[in-house]
DNA sequence: GTCTATACAGGGATAGAC
DNA sequence: GTCTATCCCTGTATAGAC
């Protein structure tokens, strides 16, 4: 949004340095948290001065909350865009799930600066934007389910929340454990996100149970 | 462990002053994290003069690792004793969800503390501990369903450790979204976690496709 | 808008009396 | 073992020149 004004900026490169400021404080905050993180090393990684900082933004937490904010509008946004699937309900769940995966592991820094404000508890920052984010996501994901079970696409006796909750807990427990799992040589889809993804919607759909089953008995 | 040696403390209090050291520390770490914390604030909460924290360990980050490490310790003894059930595939499953589910919220700061060191990225803090306690953790419960997994109690062509991923995944979700979705007032789950575990062994064994179910076709 | 210089508070850590 | 007093550094934030 507002990009218009871009036409102009031929001749200097006024704007540039605040850019760069937040630029550098995502990443250093995405990083290794808000308090971790010191004004030095912003300034330094943005290459301006410490003073050039409070010039553009009223305090490190004003900083801190800019940048927590467009991260988490920015996230909704691209969540939002992975709504619209066509085909059989097996295959746009895992679709959606594959896509929101591959959203986070490649925005992993920002993932994390959202992932950990939500842990933060009761602090004075931008926790609100991460469950704002968090909650839209998670309604929008609940409301397609819903309307695919009227649809008679899911079992009518299913919460559409308890799968909700399963599809993004799935997809949190990817990110967070990638590493852990790496160590474990007999977990398949350790490396493969893609595989996780089957792999999850083949369990949601059909559940782990060993029984006859009776593939596609009368579809749609 | 090492309990034999607390017979003789009657006279003094000795030994004391560390413990509360320690109290607070794993209070105040795990609500606001490491660098939020200062050793003022823990020796006030302890009772205790900031130079005395340093008679009982070597550094803040000393403090922290001894913290951090029985906080792990702990957890992973807890959750040990869970693995030990009886009866029918499903009921231990449910059980199994459930009983790590009301640990994590029963010892929630703990629980909060182990998930923020395991989103902490390379720092030089404890999160080879957290990383301890979540792979094993996940290796147990990956050999327990691998186990009936042979007994014909799984689908065959069902991968134990994503259903691992997803019976963690979603109490971790569960516990850092509990005050999210206690907002959305048609989540029915929201302050029940039981019911959240009957649910979660519900759709992991069943699935959520619609199907003519055909219950107990020819139990073990 | 950007800098240098500086103010001032609070951090972790130590010395030494008791 | 516990304290008071202190050191030194780094943190955020401001003043004022350019």
């Amino acid at each position: 949004m507002a990009s218009i004004t871009a036409a102009t900026e031929t001749t200097h490169t006024s704007g540039d340095a605040a850019a760069r400021i937040r630029a550098a404080a995502e990443a250093l905050f995405a990083k290794h948290g808000f308090d971790a993180v010191s004004l030095n090393a912003i300034a330094e990684r943005a290459g301006v001065s410490k003073a050039n900082i409070f010039h553009h933004f009223k305090s490190k937490h004003d900083l801190y909350l800019t940048v927590v904010r467009t991260a988490c509008e920015n996230s909704a946004e691209r969540l939002q865009g992975l709504s619209g699937e066509s085909g059989a309900f097996a295959q746009r769940l895992e679709t959606y799930a594959h896509g929101m995966l591959a959203d986070m592991l490649g925005h992993g820094e920002v993932s994390r600066l959202i992932l950990r404000e939500l842990l933060s508890n009761g602090e004075q920052r931008g926790q609100e934007f991460a469950e704002k984010v968090f909650g839209e996501n998670f309604a929008r994901l609940v409301a397609t389910l819903r309307h695919a079970q009227t649809r008679g696409e899911l079992r009518s006796d299913a919460d559409p929340a308890m799968i909700a909750a399963l599809l993004i807990g799935a997809n949190v427990f990817f990110f967070e454990a990638r590493a852990v799992l790496r160590h474990f040589p007999d977990v398949a889809f350790a490396r493969d996100p893609k595989l996780y993804s089957r792999m999850l919607a083949d369990i949601l759909l059909r559940g782990v149970l060993e029984k006859p089953t009776t593939k596609n008995p009368a579809d749609k």
